[in-house]
RNA sequence: GCUGAUGUAGCUCAGUAGGUAGAGCGCAUCCUUGGUAAGGAUGAGGUCGCCGGUUCGAAUCCGGCCAUCAGCUCCA
């Protein structure tokens, strides 16, 4: 064991026992035969344990559970260890539900070991562990937070309090993580967002960003480099209708698998001649309560039925349309593989709390595209996808994981060909990321095909699926399909389904946080800012703007009677990449002086023309740096 | 949807025993005419998320909704 190892082996030691101990003080508070304790694994950053309590924990009752751990670890009790039979083990834990299937779960013959945490307190648990409680009193913990969450990660099964607790081997180590969870939070997007100007939400539309003007702008450099990219490897862009009526997705099967994440406009039935009371309405059925009331609707109410066949449906994906753009007319295997990119507005109905900033959001854009391929096309096509992810993460900078998503119950069509697929999918990872470089998630695969994930991680760690890259045998099929083989027959293509921004909104917050607002020049909001030091310099200024925006660099210039230095803080405060002054020493000899963002020295000097490749270069380049010198 | 928390001026936040609101930044006007991160003065701006209850009186206490955040579950 190299020193690395013994380290993390300890953090193991440490914040297991530490769960312990955190599980015994909650029972010593709140009562042994109140509290029904779970499991308490430790996290990156310390551990949390699942507790069933009467009471809830808030707050409040932070302190009180941290000095009961602190009085606990004083009482230097020994740690035991005890093998048990399954009998001895249920007896033991006679009372405690989740303790009881945890031991009933164990395979047959398993050894179950338990540690005391002297004499009045024991757990179920692999070990391995402090031999006496004193061996934590160096060790520096503090209460994260509380929060639900359900029994084996199952939400029909009971809802637990989770306590989740930092802990660290010194005071120093916890005082460090809490500092990195400062500065986390200092990139947070929703707050540069603010800060920057670049979107903003309102309780009106719950989950869709405005974007404002510079956010906007910014969007636009990410669409344009996507187009850009994906023209070059054979891709035509379309756009199609936001809503559909039920028919189409009755055919696609949204209807029966999606209905409850889409946005619906519903049919009119009809109107009310009359007042009318309606009995029997069940007002809340999401939430399961079975209480009725009577409604009462005045004359001339319409009648709204989703089933009506003329309900709309705002489309949660754009795949179905690209199937009807695909169905239009004929096609040869010679056209294969047609793939029509998209970029429309998508929308799709969460369950509330389960937004997030920019990273879930209801409304958003796909940097989305269908590819209609034969059988023979699958590998070449999906290494090409790869291949693009490739290019365009490492633009970012960020770094990806792949993960297959397999087969759910709730799939749709037969069970071959998706075994088919999943072959092809793993096939295809097996030769980019080696056997075994991948996570495979059993089931969780969308309704209609296995997927491949592509993670990315935020400021805190958090990881977000991002691009997807999907099989789907059913969509064609459930469309009625075909292309003419060689021999003039008629086969069924396959799609490819992918995105690999995977929505715009998601992907932006990820890259906010990433460069904590400091953009590369080419995606940047505004580009170039530009500073006549007094308003007779704003004629230079104005011919310098105009001839950037000739260049399409994304130019804004402050021409107001103010005090430069109020200018360049207010673009700074922007983290606009180049800040350019102007005075009369640059009027006279054709030349800028350059602020670059992060840079204390000023370029002095720089002679238009260098000025303008500059520019020009790194918008072509994409590079993340900033040029700091002229060439 | 669930658990915990939050919601006061455009932004960041005070308002700690219930007596109808404050600061900084920003904004407006005036002065300052300036060479690289905050010049000075004056002023405007708030039905304290919404609805209801308790009270002589509610930003403050209670209830219900809405939105947001940290998680859970689900997802791009």
């Amino acid at each position: 064991m190299d020193k690395e190892q013994y380290k993390e082996f300890y953090a193991e030691v440490y914040r297991h026992s530490l769960a312990h101990i955190l599980a015994k003080a909650v029972i010593e508070i709140y009562g042994a035969d109140k509290v029904q304790y779970a499991i308490g694994p430790q996290i990156a950053d310390g551990f949390y344990y699942d507790f069933e309590i009467p009471v809830t924990i808030g707050t409040d009752d932070f302190k009180a559970i941290e000095d009961k751990m602190r009085e606990i670890i004083k009482r230097r009790e020994d740690w035991t260890c005890q093998e048990l039979s399954r009998e001895e083990a249920l007896e033991q834990f006679r009372g405690q539900k989740f303790k009881t299937e945890l031991i009933n779960d164990l395979p047959e013959g398993e050894t179950i070991t338990c540690y005391r945490t002297g004499d009045d307190f024991i757990d179920l648990c692999r070990g391995p562990h402090v031999s006496n409680s004193q061996e934590l009193m160096g060790a520096a913990f503090q209460i994260r937070s509380v929060a639900g969450a359900y029994w084996r990660g199952d939400e029909h099964r009971e809802q637990l309090q989770r306590v989740y607790v930092y802990a660290f081997q010194d005071k120093q180590g916890l005082k460090d993580h809490l500092q990195w969870i400062k500065e986390a939070q200092e990139r947070d997007h929703k707050k540069i967002g603010t800060q920057l100007d670049l979107f903003m939400f309102d309780e009106t539309a719950p989950g869709m960003a405005y974007w404002l003007p510079r956010g906007w702008k910014m969007y636009q450099a990410l669409l344009a480099y996507s187009r850009q990219i994906q023209a070059k490897h054979g891709y035509t862009e379309i756009s199609a209708p936001l809503i559909n009526k039920k028919k189409l997705w009755l055919i696609s099967g949204h209807w029966a698998h999606y209905q409850n994440n889409m946005f619906m406009v519903p049919g009119v039935e009809g109107f009310l001649k009359a007042d009318a009371e309606i009995p029997g309405v069940l007002e809340n059925p999401m939430a399961g309560l079975d209480e009725t009331a009577t409604v009462k609707l005045p004359e001339g109410s319409p009648l709204f039925n989703r089933d009506a066949d003329d309900t709309m449906g705002a489309k949660p994906m754009n795949c179905p349309n690209a199937m009807m753009t695909y169905k239009r007319t004929l096609h040869s295997y010679k056209e294969l593989p047609i793939r029509y990119s998209e970029y429309d507005v998508l929308h799709r109905k969460e369950k509330s709390g389960q937004m997030n900033g920019l990273f879930r959001v209801q409304e958003f854009r796909q940097d989305d595209d269908h590819t209609f391929v034969m059988e023979s096309h699958i590998e070449s096509e999906i290494a090409d996808i790869i291949s693009i992810a490739d290019e365009i993460y490492s633009t970012f900078g960020v770094t990806y994981r792949a993960e297959l998503s397999t087969r759910p119950e709730d799939f749709m069509g037969d069970i071959e060909s998706w075994n088919r697929a999943e072959a092809a999918l793993k096939k295809i990872l097996d030769k980019k990321y080696g056997e075994g470089g991948y996570e495979i998630n059993e089931g969780d695969g969308a309704f209609y095909g296995p997927k491949i994930d592509l993670q990315i991680k935020d400021a805190l760690g958090r990881e977000w699926q991002c691009g997807t890259i999907q099989l789907d045998f059913q969509l064609p099929h459930n469309f009625g399909l075909t292309y003419i083989t060689p021999e003039g027959g008629q086969e069924m293509p396959i799609v490819i389904h992918r995105a690999l921004y995977g929505s715009l909104e998601r992907f932006i917050g990820i890259i906010i946080e990433h460069f904590k607002g400091n953009f590369p020049f080419w995606m940047a909001p505004e580009q170039v800012a530009i500073v006549p030091i007094r308003v007779e310099h704003n004629d230079y200024a104005r011919q310098i703007e105009d001839h950037l925006m000739d260049l399409s660099i994304r130019t804004v210039a402050d021409y107001a009677d103010i005090n430069m230095n109020t200018k360049i803080k207010n673009f700074k405060n922007m983290k606009d990449p180049y800040i350019v002054v102007v005075g009369d020493k640059e009027r006279e000899e054709d030349t800028v002086s350059i602020t670059v963002r992060g840079q204390k020295q000023q370029l002095h000097n720089v002679p238009l023309d260098k000025f303008y490749a500059m520019c020009v270069k790194m918008n072509e380049t994409h590079c993340r740096e900033l040029i700091a010198e002229v060439e």
